[in-house]
DNA sequence: AATGAATGAGATTTCATTCAT
DNA sequence: AATGAATGAAATCTCATTCAT
């Protein structure tokens, strides 16, 4: 066999990205250690060699995707001159954009058997977006424009919604039923936080 | 040794109520088909004459909570004689009430595992509560009590919100916390649908 | 395949008969599960069907060497109408010609890799033969033929020089020594008893 | 990255203390090489550097220990004036103070996991401690003091039980059973011996 | 002398499912 | 209707050792 050596840093990223294009085609109890390292062309140990377990990649993979969204989400909050409605409508765009132009997320969460990812990326989005968007909410609040008792509970509440939402239509075929549902889930992030 | 014949129909329930009981507490994948049998004293074989699959279990497992949750909304919209409004109330009330009075449910669906179990869940429920709620809002939309575009896809999205939310607040110990999501939840139902 | 049914009893003495045979060809730790279930030309799963583990059927086949080996002492010091003196040398051949008729014994005992197994074999050889020859050494003590101050530790000690010496003499060519070591080993029991 | 260059002496010895630590701890198949290394704060291939293979470093641990022991018992027989029996209480004292003095040894003995390890020890003492015990019992015969058939035979039985006697009574957390086998061990020693 | 990433064979165990009785 | 022994594929992880730098 030919050796080829690379930092820990290449590696792991490499491991990480065949890792998750993997989970996110077979679903994770679908996919095997032996796959990823057939599909990366090492030796059984070389994985283990980086990764305690199966499940640190999982991890490490989750890590990184709410990481990226994360710091989108951040940059948007701590730059923007503008107020707290507009602010989220970026927060938005952001998010789906980032969606959209990742496949491998769209795959990560819609591949059947992957169920249980959700939850655990739904804890972790939470707990990393929801203190930004607490903030933007309550800024709001502070300006009067949004009207609602307990701004990091609504963000909460808000973000299952649009989770669980996200997903489902991830499994539609049809557009329209999804234009629908969209703008149905819209219009609820609006009235509630009444803005008109 | 002792060999106890039932009928089919007996051995199928007592099948299902064994198994749920362990998905619960166990998990899915947690628990096997020989802990199902060894639970139910019966011999391994016995369990295959029955259900094709272990999953075939799970499935019936399905269709019976959402059957019978089904039946109960079925019986609120069908006979009360009240408004749309009233009748929502009434139906949130037997819903909870349900999950309440049926702590298997619960642990069906907090138990680490059965994650994938809520979208079976929660595709199963919609497909099954989605008309008669449909038909509830419509005839809210219709007396003008409401005023949505859509409203199967913000029955889904109301649902969606809703499964999500109940999920979460199972997992948290903070009652105050719970408090304030429930609020937050019933706040987003009533301003989205314009009740005042 | 086809498919071969027998009784849990059958099967087990197979699985034990075979796992100690392979045992003594290539140690513990050098017999696979797989070796063993491809000797007897069964499943994997079938192993493990009948045994919890590896371990268990090592623990399966040294109880029963034991009991053997027990069952014969006891005999000996049950129905023995003679002296503590001859029944010690019935008891020393019965140990002997047990160990000569039984190679798998001889095998378990000297193939390498296999030097825990003696310890675990000692000590529950110890458990199941220091009562029986305990209650020949004091009565030997009280019929004034022995004069030792205590017979069960002599007995403890006596069993591990033999054990030992049993062991050592298996991996020796040499005939001669072999002799010389066991009318040594025959001279310490004698001295030490005080037998003339 | 900080690279510490020592002698291979220095090297060698090092790894052997360290690996002797563990093995006394964790057994000798209980401790890997990556164990090793870590504790020594090198890299992995440092130690196949310096040895073949793990058991290379078990056989220099082995060694050491063995050509300590021997060693004093050399000095003890070569230098000693007084008479065969004398010789060899002194000897035994010798032997109990090593081992009483290092703690590593005991552990090495102890160690679940370790029983083979008896062996090889129990082989290379004998190899290294008959000659000399052998004179000893020799000189003793033709003084007149000993009256037994094969000297070599005799040491070799003698100390096998003595090995297995250690090894057991290291087990044992009764203080005063201990008390009695050591006593016993005595006793079979001097009436084997015929001192009086 | 030393580094440390890579190798790869191999081992134990689990379990859904089958099938002869 | 029921039994329960048997199946066998598959999966995770370990670790002594190698080798290019």
């Amino acid at each position: 066999m030919v050796r080829i050596t690379k930092t820990p840093e290449e590696r792991h990223s490499e491991i990480i990205d065949v890792a998750m294009r993997l989970f996110g085609e077979r679903g994770y109890e679908g996919t095997s250690v032996s796959d990823v390292v057939k599909a990366l062309g090492v030796a059984q140990g070389t994985f283990y060699y980086h990764f305690k377990s199966k499940s640190e990649v999982l991890d490490a993979a989750v890590e990184r995707v709410t990481e990226e969204l994360g710091a989108r989400v951040d940059a948007v909050v701590e730059n923007a001159e503008v107020g707290a409605v507009e602010q989220l409508k970026l927060i938005g765009s952001v998010l789906v954009g980032a969606m959209a132009e990742n496949h491998e997320l769209i795959a990560f969460f819609t591949t059947p058997g992957n169920e249980f990812l959700h939850e655990r990326m739904h804890a972790k989005l939470l707990e990393r977006l929801v203190p930004a968007l607490t903030r933007v909410i309550e800024s709001g609040v502070e300006a009067g424009v949004f009207d609602i008792p307990y701004p990091q509970e609504a963000v909460e509440v808000l973000v299952a919604m649009l989770t669980q939402v996200a997903r489902q239509s991830g499994n539609l075929a049809d557009a329209a039923r999804v234009g629908r549902i969209h703008q149905t889930a819209l219009l609820v992030v609006t009235r509630f936080l009444g803005i008109t």
